[in-house]
RNA sequence: GUGGUCGUAGCUCAGUCGGUAGAGCCCCGGAUUGUGAUUCCGGUUGUCGCGGGUUCAAGUCCCGUCGAUCACCCCA
């Protein structure tokens, strides 16, 4: 009986090209986080299942990887990386100046149903600070993020932040009179809004709200939220305001937070949300008890919906493709056109490596015609023909197979300008 | 958990009224013995997802099942 050659439901095989792909992303979160001064750090993939339990209910451990290990604790692999997170700073948070600045690219998972955009594996990318109460804090994030979709190559017509504030719904609602129990039923039908357009007035006439005052509080954000008005002015000043949209419909699911969230959204392809994040003031305390309380926020970016995005938009696209070229393609392919001097090819291929460069050849003798092939299939930028005129040798570019002859010392430096994607064609014509 | 769609070669797929399975790509060899894009010639590749039923005959029709995918639910 033979085993499946599939992963399993909702996991992944990296295969070169798609592992290419995920450095990429991993990359462009590690340099934009770099930027604003964030350290990253690391968690364990599994947690005491409680962990979890505690901060959002038993209804998510539903949704959970979760068993008994053979000391008969119960664990869970981790569906996101902020209760490692906020139990970490809970326990030694002390000992680091404030406001701290971390983040994490870990890999989570989830039993659920895998679709467009969701798998049961993935990687999320988490930013947060933690000790700064002040709406800065938030707009310090929600530029990151921007940052971090215009680090990708997308455009403000292609990609916007959806800002809003939950304190401001609890305001309302508690305006309202609703009872505290009543206000996270609340929150809920607002979240729902967008997608059940036609139950939600008779679900908030169920609460003694109208339709009508909902929609009158969200057309004026502005008067709704003061901290979404200094997030607003802040991002302003920074240039990124074509970037947001103050959108009050957004509220973030079931959760912890507490005040200014949002989302990442694309415009055109309706995908579901790319990014995601708030205020969680609470959090800490929850897990950590009173000496541990601290204002926090941070919010998460997954691989999989920022990847098919990628995918689907040209300039997007184009960034990933010169990344590759960049980072992943030999600078040279050495062909081994006389047998007898492969001595001296593997002198060379080593030396050429030790430069710094990256290099590859054909282990055992073949046919020319098939080194030429395999250096187009490893996309390389150059072929480098050893034969019986060396140490002269041969360099061609494989983009525009133009060539010259050389010196075997002139090479490092002529290999090394090749790399310029912006050289133009013809560039080795002799 | 619920529902829609789809499962045929390594990949993408065609397969009419039920009549004994095909194309393109890929791969391999050759035209081309020291130079890769094109072209031409030749070649390899099948549990038609699986199980049952109807039939002289099933890739095709029926039932079941498994898998993939999309949507609902949920979305930390």
């Amino acid at each position: 009986m033979s085993v499946s050659l599939k992963p399993l439901k909702g996991f992944r095989d990296f295969l070169p090209e798609t592992c290419a792909v995920r450095n990429y992303i991993f990359a462009c979160w590690r340099s934009v986080a770099g930027r604003y001064g964030f350290s990253e750090w690391e968690g364990p993939v599994l947690e005491p299942t409680d962990l979890y339990r505690k901060k959002s209910g038993d209804e998510i451990t539903a949704q959970l990887f979760n068993f008994e290990d053979k000391g008969e604790r119960e664990v869970a692999m981790r569906p996101e990386l902020t209760p490692s997170l906020a139990r970490i700073v809970a326990r030694e948070g002390r000992a680091f100046k404030k406001p701290l600045k971390w983040f994490e690219i870990g890999q989570c998972f989830r039993y659920e149903a895998p679709q467009d955009g969701r798998l049961r594996e993935f990687y999320q990318f988490n930013c947060d600070i933690f000790g700064e109460a002040s709406p800065a804090a938030d707009a310090e994030l929600v530029a990151l993020a921007v940052d971090l979709v215009r680090e990708l190559g997308f455009s403000p017509d292609e990609v916007t932040v959806r800002l809003s504030d939950r304190a401001a719904w609890v305001r309302f609602a508690e305006e309202a009179g609703l009872t505290d129990d009543r206000v996270t039923e609340f929150l809920q039908i607002i979240d729902k809004m967008e997608r059940a357009k036609e139950e939600t007035p008779a679900k908030l006439e169920a609460l003694g709200i109208s339709m009508e005052k909902v929609e009158a509080f969200m057309a004026d954000p502005s008067g709704a939220s003061e901290a979404i008005g200094a997030v607003v002015e802040d991002l302003t000043a920074r240039g990124m305001a074509d970037y947001i949209t103050v959108d009050l419909g957004i509220v973030r699911g079931l959760a912890y937070y507490t005040g200014v969230v949002f989302e990442v959204f694309d415009k055109k392809l309706g995908k579901r949300a790319v990014a995601g994040g708030g205020r969680y003031d609470d959090l800490c305390e929850l897990i950590g008890g009173r000496k541990a309380a601290m204002p926090a926020c941070g919010f998460a970016m997954g691989d999989v919906v920022i990847a098919s995005l990628i995918e689907l938009t040209p300039k997007a696209n184009a960034k990933l493709t010169e990344f590759l070229s960049k980072e992943y393609a030999p600078d040279a392919y050495v062909v081994v056109a006389a047998e007898e001097r492969r001595a001296d090819a593997l002198a060379l291929v080593q030396k050429l490596r030790t430069a710094g460069l990256r290099v590859d050849y054909a282990m055992v003798k073949t046919k020319i015609p098939k080194q030429f092939q395999a250096a187009e299939y490893l996309q390389a930028r150059a072929a480098v023909v050893v034969g019986d005129s060396y140490p002269t040798v041969q360099v061609k570019r494989l983009a525009d197979r133009s060539e010259t002859e050389i010196a075997e010392s002139a090479l490092i430096s002529t290999l090394e300008a090749l790399r310029d994607p912006d050289l133009p064609p013809g560039t080795l014509l002799a």
